[in-house]
DNA sequence: CTGAAAGCGCTTACAG
DNA sequence: CTGAAAGCGCTTACAG
């Protein structure tokens, strides 16, 4: 035998608070509130206490905090899969960025869970049972209960996006029915005559908010708004849905497309039925992706800024943990038209 | 005064393991060893256990079995933030996504980090402050020597994507060598004579290893390996680079392009170059995003699963949480390349 | 402003 | 196969 035993790893005991105790010389309660930020505490105990910390690179016991006290210093980001899907990575992407953002420097932590069909009970027994102290939801598809189901049970909640079928949970959204509303002027204002709409799936409310402003957009102007066909955030249901569009309309001469995403189907369908992107029909799409600037023709279209949803999210979920009162019940995020050589 | 004083939330008690113990008439280490999966409980008291728990809806309290066992049943996916912006929202993701199915059906519990620059120490306090169990990494840049920091502590870590800074800390990452190598052997089968490539950054193992694979794939036909522009995965630095190679080279007739984000911004300047795509250059991808099958023209690219790739970081970890040995220091997951009209 | 003591809800030897 | 008891590392009244 050459080899020696593997020795049981001694998992070398963390520093505990009562040694920074010690090394501070005050109490374990002392230790306790200078950690927690409490106001009574001598200037003098504070300054030895946030020595000792440092020099013994001394992080709390985060178990032992959220066991001992009443909160979970963790908040919960709920993805339901099947939207994370739909709704596509750079919107989740950028939440995520945006959460981190606004968490930074505070000690909680994010944990992440993605809700599959059919674990619904467990996931919910897992956030109502404690082990965080608010949620974040986000890319909800059609009348999902959970967001009332969390707050019925009294859990702080936030959702991303105007949920449909949870009235009276507070959510952000992009302000998408401005948006496409003043996409749809934009290209009224362009003297274009026959404008129809690539809308997103019918059980999201941001493809009928976005549906919606470009309506009243249109009807203001004293257009028709027959010309709807209905995508699902894919490219390829975008190009589908801009060939259906084609043949309703062969005098059609722009078209809104409510995702940047749904938009490049839609250019390449326009592509190969040899129309020219702005000459024949000019294309406004929604979202401002990375790629939207590449696109051929670069594309026009409305930006919303994701990672401000993601930390407006948070901020209005840590406001209600911190007990502030009077928040507003909802909160809208400006869009912005970002005009490029499509429309 | 209309306004009832708002009762002190009488934060209701969740069930405990010891009222599960009551109500299948057995003891708490029982209930405990039922939970926990351990081998020796009568199938009656398990069964009764199962019942209680369903009756009751029992959630455990992970902190206090945080506390009072070892282990944290909490692993942390780390981010580097500099990285999570060049390697691209899909990227991360997918990643995520595969993270989740792996973890799916464990009670065990993600949460998310985002190394930003100037707090690794507070990262590296936390994470070996006994809070979670393991770590996956993606998106390192550079000689990032957090991942060698995490295993020196004894603190099992998997990286996600071959790290430059961290030998011997086990990783898992697409075939690229293999993968771009693939490709510039696919220009060469096709008669291409003067064949470029966009490269990634210099200071990820991403960018290297394409540009590595491509280089053998040219060598090993004879062919020149003068052509190289690098990029940092965004489309403008794309259409920079393949600006760049045609004024050195005139004569390209192919190029491939070490990410399809930054295919997308090469299409372009090809395009204003009035370079007719595949017939003059043809253009070769890599990683198969949603976007490359709308590309114009759609794109050749080659493909990595990077579902695949968190899942099998996830699997990887927890094989080594559970106590397996003769793991594979690393593991390369194959491309496959997928035809278009663009090469 | 400070400290001693109880307790958060589990897991884990230990004894049987 | 099972149970009584100690202990994980904090926070929080309570008393001073």
């Amino acid at each position: 035998m050459t080899d020696a035993v593997e020795p049981p790893k001694a998992r070398r005991p963390n520093t505990r608070l009562e040694e920074v105790a010690r090394a501070a010389g005050v109490s374990k309660s002392t230790v306790s509130r200078v950690i927690n930020g409490e106001p009574y505490v001598s200037s003098k105990a504070r300054e030895a206490v946030h020595q000792a910390i440092t020099r013994l690179g001394y992080s709390p016991n985060q178990a032992a905090r959220t066991l001992a006290g009443s909160r979970a210093n963790c908040i919960a980001l709920v993805v339901s899969e099947q939207g994370s899907r739909v709704l596509a990575d750079p919107f989740f992407a950028g939440v995520l960025r945006g959460v981190n953002a606004e968490l930074a420097g505070k000690r909680v932590q994010l944990v992440l869970m993605m809700s599959k069909e059919g674990d619904e009970q467990d996931l919910v027994n897992y956030l109502c049972g404690g082990h965080v102290d608010g949620v974040l939801v986000i890319s909800l598809h059609g009348q999902d209960p959970l967001p009332r189901t969390l707050a019925d049970a009294g859990l702080p909640t936030v959702v991303g996006g105007r949920p449909l079928g949870a009235g009276g949970v507070p959510y952000v959204d992009a302000d998408n029915f401005n948006g496409a509303m003043e996409a749809a002027r934009y290209l009224v204002s362009l003297g274009r005559k026959r404008i129809g709409t690539i809308a997103g799936p019918r059980d999201m409310a941001v493809g009928m908010d976005r549906l919606s402003g470009w309506k009243r957009g249109l009807s203001q102007a004293r257009m028709e708004t027959d010309l709807v066909a209905y995508g699902d955030f894919t490219p390829e249901s975008g190009a589908a849905a801009m060939a259906d569009l084609l043949g309703r309309a062969p005098d059609l001469d722009a078209v809104f497309v409510a995702a940047d995403i749904m938009a490049l189907g839609a250019l390449q369908t326009l592509h190969a039925h040899g129309k020219r992107v702005p000459h024949d029909v000019a294309v406004v799409g929604f979202d401002d992706l990375m790629i939207a600037s590449t696109a051929v023709p670069p594309l026009t279209t409305v930006r919303q800024d994701v990672e401000q949803l993601g930390r407006t999210m948070t901020w209005r979920l840590m406001a209600e943990l911190a007990g502030e009162e009077n928040l507003p019940p909802f909160l809208l995020l400006p869009t912005a038209m970002v005009t490029r050589a499509s429309a």
